[in-house]
DNA sequence: CTGAAAGCGCTAACAC
DNA sequence: GTGTTAGCGCTTTCAG
């Protein structure tokens, strides 16, 4: 005497409606209620009526594991992004969102907390469920990214790697532009408080602003690394107003804006004595105090941009998109202090 | 004269190695390599090593699909939010993926848009992919709710469903304390700033409100609904201005930081003409201008209440958690202004 | 138009 | 220890 309904290997209580018991219910091959299911027209009004009642009397849902098992497709994209929190990804999640919905694919989301570890495993098995992934500001080494896309469609956001296709923000122009900006209020002493180095953007940001500083005949010195969160910011703050640097520029919005709270607490005024930039835009770059100088990069487009390349995947040769930014000039930034 | 590697359905180019290949290329059968990959104490050393060697060689990745249709499990569980980019999730999130990760789970995200079509295709997709589902703030009808629950072990973050496991924030003690600080500060007529009509949250906060007004003497008008977000906020600051209220109860921060910084545009002091309170200490509400005041819940012990639910899941009966919040006292809220 | 049967890649009895 | 053999739930030839 066995238990009543053991057959899903599932939990407990679990039980799931198969092909084969719509089948049976309705008295057909169970090949006939797939078609009447997914291929209508092929079956007589008459059999796919009934069935299709019979599928819903029962409440059948398809097993799309099973499905995909043999059509190798789930009709499912994922998005990898190194932090979720971070408001900078909420346009190229959107964007993303915006294209997947329009050919009708569902968006799954990973965070990988900037640890190559965790983007592996979620890699691992989110890989093979996934028809294609994007995976943001990857920290993967090259030869894994490579090994990846044999196996699935991938495009990279913010990375560079040969073979692969991918969409980056214009970083160069963006130091350029806040470098020219704040030679123009009369800095000359700029210190950058860098990201995370093993990083693409950081070191990125950090070649533009080298060749951009000499350029514009201006010093600037790299410190850190620090955390790229409100907290890495607070450390920076400091770091940054030892170095007696007149212009602090973060290396992204979140760290600024951490210095920013932090120069506050101590009393240091902003721009008075320092003035801050920051990159991304983020949510609350606007309304933090003062508002925050900083990059603004489309990214909305970026992620649209993203899914189309993953969708058309017929790549001639991998595509390339490189996107423009913008300098958004708020208030924490104004004329170098006198010097002394 | 076919084309060389076209075994795989999948798009072109992507070849992957099954055991099968492994098996050929070991002189071994498939369950052998199948064990020498996942069992390795029931395999001899010598074969063992072997097969594993020849596994690495041709770049062997198991296809978690296959082995899902088998065991019926991913190793993976899914957050479902009604808005990603709303702040107040990241607690949430970022719990569930601590514990989801100890448990050596790989935790994958969603963005229903706060629409129940999208939750339900979301569901459809996902739900038969992954071992367990978080639903926070679900918009779904409680029949699709329970339906669902019967074919996925499903926990429920702040929606209330006899019959399944859940947990809440206490959102009457919330708005209790909301009441009480704003009715000390002298405040007798407050208007609420309504969220979606159809969530739970919202009915639960307008009873919570109603309740707490009568018995605290002071009269609370509702408002709205006005979208959950900062533009839905520039929208309710006006009309809560015009209700002659001296203070504004928002639905959630990213609303009640739209209405501060309306408010702010248009000179209006906050505190002196009106107070505003939030709902979440989101991102942003501690350096926004005036800091709000707000209720502040653990997101993150949610977050991991939520997940050891799901995992636990020999339901005894449904689990029921409640999780306390508190008042944060910033500077948006201050004493009513003498009346006129 | 419908049914039977062969797999998809993998796991899990069950033999040898 | 290792191979053989069934499937998991579904799609897809291939017959009829």
């Amino acid at each position: 005497m066995t238990s009543p309904t053991p057959r899903s290997p599932g939990r407990a209580g679990l039980q799931n409606v198969t092909l084969h018991d719509v089948a049976r219910e309705a008295g057909v091959a169970v090949s006939t209620v797939s078609r009447a299911l997914t291929q209508p027209d092929r079956i007589s009004p008459a059999t796919r009526a009934r069935v299709q009642e019979v599928a819903r009397r029962l409440g059948y849902r398809p097993n799309r594991i099973a499905r995909a098992v043999v059509s190798g497709r789930t009709q499912m994209l994922a998005v990898l992004v190194p932090d979720i929190t971070n408001p900078h990804h909420f346009g190229l999640i959107r964007g993303a969102e915006e294209r997947a919905r329009a050919a009708d694919r569902t968006l799954v989301l990973g965070d990988t907390r900037g640890d190559p570890g965790l983007e592996a495993d979620h890699l691992d098995r989110l890989g093979s469920v996934v028809d294609g992934i994007v995976l943001a500001s990857s920290r993967l080494p090259d030869a894994d990214l490579l090994e990846l896309a044999r196996r699935r469609p991938v495009v990279l956001h913010n990375r560079e790697l040969p073979g692969l296709p991918g969409v980056v923000t214009d970083f160069d122009d963006g130091i350029r532009q806040t470098l020219a900006h704040l030679v123009a209020l009369g800095h000359r002493r700029v210190a950058y408080l860098s990201g995370p180095r093993r990083s693409w953007s950081e070191g990125r940001r950090w070649a533009a602003l080298t060749a951009g500083a000499t350029q514009a005949g201006v010093t600037v010195q790299r410190l850190g690394p620090f955390a790229p969160t409100l907290d890495g910011g607070r450390a920076a703050a400091d770091a940054g107003l030892a170095s007696g640097a007149t212009a602090l520029v973060g290396y992204n919005d979140l760290l600024a804006i951490g210095v920013l709270r932090r120069l506050e607490e101590c009393g240091v005024p902003v721009p008075g004595t320092v003035s801050v930039t920051g990159f991304d835009d983020i949510f609350g770059a606007d309304f933090c105090h003062p508002p925050l100088t900083t990059v603004t990069a489309p990214t909305e487009e970026a992620g649209r941009a993203l899914v189309d390349v993953l969708l058309d995947d017929r790549s001639p040769d991998p595509e390339r998109i490189v996107l423009p930014v913008r300098l958004q000039v708020r208030q924490s930034t104004g004329p170098a202090p006198p010097t002394s």
